[in-house]
RNA sequence: GGUCCCAUCGUCUAGUGGCCUAGGACAAUACCCUCUCAAGGUAUAGGCACGGGUUCGAAUCCCGUUGGGACUGCCA
């Protein structure tokens, strides 16, 4: 039992960010990097003012899609509150707090020029009784300096005159985040506290608050190893935020990113696998993963290269593996799981799972999300081909030439034997007959039937679609004309 | 303003004093393949922020400059 223990402690005030995904990627690393590692989820919800209980639905299922399996929780840090309050009045008692009735204002007033940060201690020494507008400080040591020592960064020091005296808990009572934090690692024994880059500043409040902790329960808990890891910033290299950059994870999976593409992706934000293969396993990154090698500067988010680590992902898929991957979004009505806002362009009954079964090789190396299948193959499913205003007046409307190889076509396919090979030679023929090579003949057959000029390999498509349904939109093509 | 962090192709990174005329991946460009679109193949372009040191030798170590970022809440 020695192993490391981590946690990953998100707040649930939002969807799940793409940067916690990460942090927890990270911290899941190292529990598994050791057959008694332990990876707990602590949802720090003790701002009740912020948090929502669908929050916390989103971050355990989005989780559960990556494959970031618990070894404990989630636990609710508000279940811990007796603690929490424990804590306080130990340290209360042990002199390293004091009440204080300053509001923001006159912290903000007397602050003037003052080079320190935050508030300036004015009550450390006013002796103040618990009141009602009393919030808890600590007193923060004076002289000398607290050394994070970071595996990430190295030793990173902070003289202790710049830390503030920083408040605990609230007036109402609610103990704060830095306090609950750290009783809760305390109590969990958490070995690494694994976490982003903006947490750097509160590592030496939260340091010396641990120590506190310890002296005053006469509890001695080593202290944990820090890692802040690299912020994921956007394009302007600013903090990904939640209100103008894309960062649910969420949305992702809505979208048809696979968690093993996913996975791998986030992993290479701060940090790359040995030798010069990006794309691998989800073992080998565990294997591999170390603290140490994290980056020190900020990563982009770069969905266009995610896109094709994903594309390269569902290529690698197995045609069963496809099938199931892909459910959701053809056939969402067997599913256990739905992206949300999405529509399916045919209806339950239109839809034929044997034929989607053999059409599914055509596009699976042709998508970069899973979300892009709909669209490709609708055709195959609606009573009509759903044109392309554009491409049809184009290439059928507005071309006679093409409209006679379309009725030449349809003379020669109600014979025609029905296999690609066969009708890609027809209309290499056809399309001869009239001083067309294949690349200008197939295009408004492709047109007619499937309603657009880009999509799966024509011939195998009209062998699956089957010759009266072929025969019948090659005929509502020319009607189109005319009408 | 203060404290702290950071700095290799457009982007993510490899690189831990000589293996670097700096490697890979995404994106870009060209060509090949090809029934469209993709995929695949081949090739091209593109980077050590700047200035000082240290050293026989620096992308790698030190200092400074510049630039970027985080934090600075009775949020987490």
């Amino acid at each position: 039992m020695n192993g490391p223990r981590v946690r990953f402690a998100p707040s649930p005030t939002g969807y799940f960010h793409v940067g916690s995904a990460r942090s927890a990627l990270f911290n899941w690393f190292i529990a598994r990097q050791s057959p008694d590692g332990v990876f707990i989820l602590r949802i720090e919800d003790t701002d009740t003012d912020r948090n929502r209980e669908e929050w916390v639905d989103g971050i355990v299922s989005a989780m559960a899609w990556l494959g970031l399996d618990l070894d404990a929780g989630p636990f609710r840090q508000s279940a811990n509150h007796v603690a929490h309050t424990d804590a306080t009045q130990r340290l209360l008692d042990g002199g390293y707090l004091y009440f204080c009735d300053c509001t923001g204002d006159d912290v903000a007033a007397r602050k003037g020029d003052n080079k320190t940060p935050g508030y300036d201690g004015f009550c450390r020494d006013r002796g103040l009784a618990r009141g009602e507008r009393t919030a808890l400080r600590f007193a923060t040591p004076r002289t000398g300096a607290t050394v994070v020592p970071d595996l990430i960064r190295g030793d990173v020091e902070f003289q202790n005159i710049v830390i503030d005296d920083f408040v605990v808990a609230k007036s109402s009572g609610a103990v704060l985040y830095a306090l609950a934090n750290v009783t809760d690692d305390r109590n969990d024994a958490i070995t690494h506290v694994i976490r982003g880059e903006e947490h750097l500043p509160n590592a030496p409040k939260q340091m010396l608050l641990w120590s506190a902790l310890n002296a005053v329960t006469g509890v001695d808990v080593p202290l944990p190893a820090y890692a802040h890891l690299p912020l994921l910033v956007n394009e302007q290299r600013k903090k990904l935020s939640k209100r103008k950059d894309p960062v649910a994870t969420e949305s992702y999976r809505d979208e048809g990113y696979l968690p093993e593409a996913f996975v791998n992706y986030l992993a290479l934000l701060g940090w790359s696998p040995r030798g010069d293969e990006e794309i691998v396993p989800r073992q080998t990154l565990i294997n591999e993963f170390r603290l140490e090698d994290v980056s020190h500067s900020p990563a982009f988010f770069d969905v266009k290269k995610m896109r094709s680590f994903n594309g390269e992902y569902i290529r690698r898929l197995s045609l069963d593996e496809f099938l199931a991957a892909v459910a959701p979004w053809v056939r969402p009505w067997a599913t256990n799981w739905q992206p949300t806002d999405r529509t399916v362009p045919w209806t339950k009954e239109q839809f034929d799972e044997a034929l989607f079964t053999r059409v599914a090789p055509l596009v699976q190396e042709r998508v970069a999300v899973l979300s892009e299948v709909p669209s490709m193959v609708a055709f195959f499913f609606l009573d009509t081909a759903p044109y392309d205003d554009a491409d049809f007046a184009k290439t059928i409307a507005n071309d006679p030439l093409n409209q006679a190889l379309l009725a030449a076509a349809i003379e020669r396919f109600a014979s025609e034997e029905w296999n690609a090979t066969s009708l890609h030679a027809s209309v290499v023929e056809l399309g001869e007959a009239m001083g067309l090579n294949l690349r200008k003949a197939q295009a408004p057959i492709r047109c007619a039937v499937t309603g657009s000029l880009v999509g799966p390999p024509l011939f195998e498509s009209l062998e699956f679609l089957g010759r009266e349904r072929t025969l019948t939109r090659l005929r509502e093509a020319l009607e189109r004309c005319s009408a």
